[in-house]
DNA sequence: GGCTCATTCTTGAAAGTTGAACTATGTAGG
DNA sequence: CCTACATAGTTCAACTTTCAAGAATGAGCC
């Protein structure tokens, strides 16, 4: 008896409905892969950034918006975190000399995170092999039919889980 | 200028292929949706089973072995996780009577991890709920070739990721 | 047996994450 | 102005993960 498939009824609870077989794979190839590649760059940017991939990921954003800087809460959400964990990881950054703060003259309460120039060195001198590794975790080994497939659905995934969706059910409330 | 696509020439550095647009934005996209839904998953287990989903993930995979046990390294194998990650699992689970440990008879070093009727009860109680995450989150949503194509590219990422597989860019020490 | 090396699993400390509580500031309405 | 509530960001404690080190057993070889 399985908890994806068919676990028969008889129970005195609601059934959802079971997953196929076919479907019972795909999730199970779809957790061992992304674990397995996020596994892989975490210790791929460990050993050579010496920083995790989301803290990574934090300082490629800052890279690419103007003035190299962005609000906390724009930082957060533009990489799916809470604020909570951003705050420990400025924190982090900024101990490293790759991020300082800047408070925002339009609203006392508001932080900037902005990229030092030795956050983006370091993001110069990493960027080669975190590409080359992201290259060899999936588009060398992907058809390009399958990496505009695999596009068009993390798309559609991420559009259904954005936080703003969560009512997405509930019509009623709108 | 980037720091997966394109950067220019000119650095002193071995220069990787860069992402082209579409990679750049399938890989956008890739982050994004499997953050969100493991944060979501995380979330949605932790709330009604009090328990992170990874530990939700052990459970199962105890659930299916025979006799509901398996020995701790191919518990960690099968679930892609450290044996040190483990041993606090299997530490936090068995706190939480979920899980038994058991000696191995045939090798002295050897620890079984066994599911508990507790631990299949609180499986059991939360697989529908589970279910109706995974589902919301992306069956529903895709068409049925889409979950075709997510297989096999699932496969073939994590083909390319298995550990056995760390040298397979070095045939010459094959 | 005894040596060496591999394997299994655990441990402890440091690092990272979470969720709730908290501070401070902004905003809307009387 | 004042109250009430919303928003921005931080902090604390509890929890999880990682990495390196360690204890115990197994396996091969002389």
């Amino acid at each position: 008896m399985g908890f994806m498939g068919n676990m028969g009824t008889g129970g005195d609870m609601a059934e959802p409905r079971w997953l196929t077989d076919e479907e019972q794979h795909v999730w199970r190839a779809y957790l061992h892969a992304t674990t397995l590649l996020e596994d892989h760059l975490d210790r791929q940017l460990q050993r050579d950034a010496g920083m995790p991939h989301v803290y990574y990921g934090l300082l490629v954003q800052l890279s690419q918006a103007p003035r190299r800087r962005l609000r906390m809460t724009e930082l957060a959400r533009s990489a799916k975190i809470t604020r909570s964990r951003l705050s420990h990881a400025v924190a982090r950054l900024e101990k490293n000399g790759w991020v300082r703060r800047e408070n925002c003259p339009s609203d006392k309460r508001g932080q900037f995170a902005q990229l030092t120039d030795e956050g983006m060195e370091v993001l110069r001198r990493n960027a080669p092999g975190h590409v080359t590794a992201v290259r060899q975790a999936m588009f060398d080994r992907l058809s390009p039919e399958q990496v505009t497939q695999l596009g068009a659905i993390m798309r559609v995934m991420a559009a259904g889980l954005e936080p703003q969706d969560a009512d997405a059910d509930l019509p009623w409330l709108r």
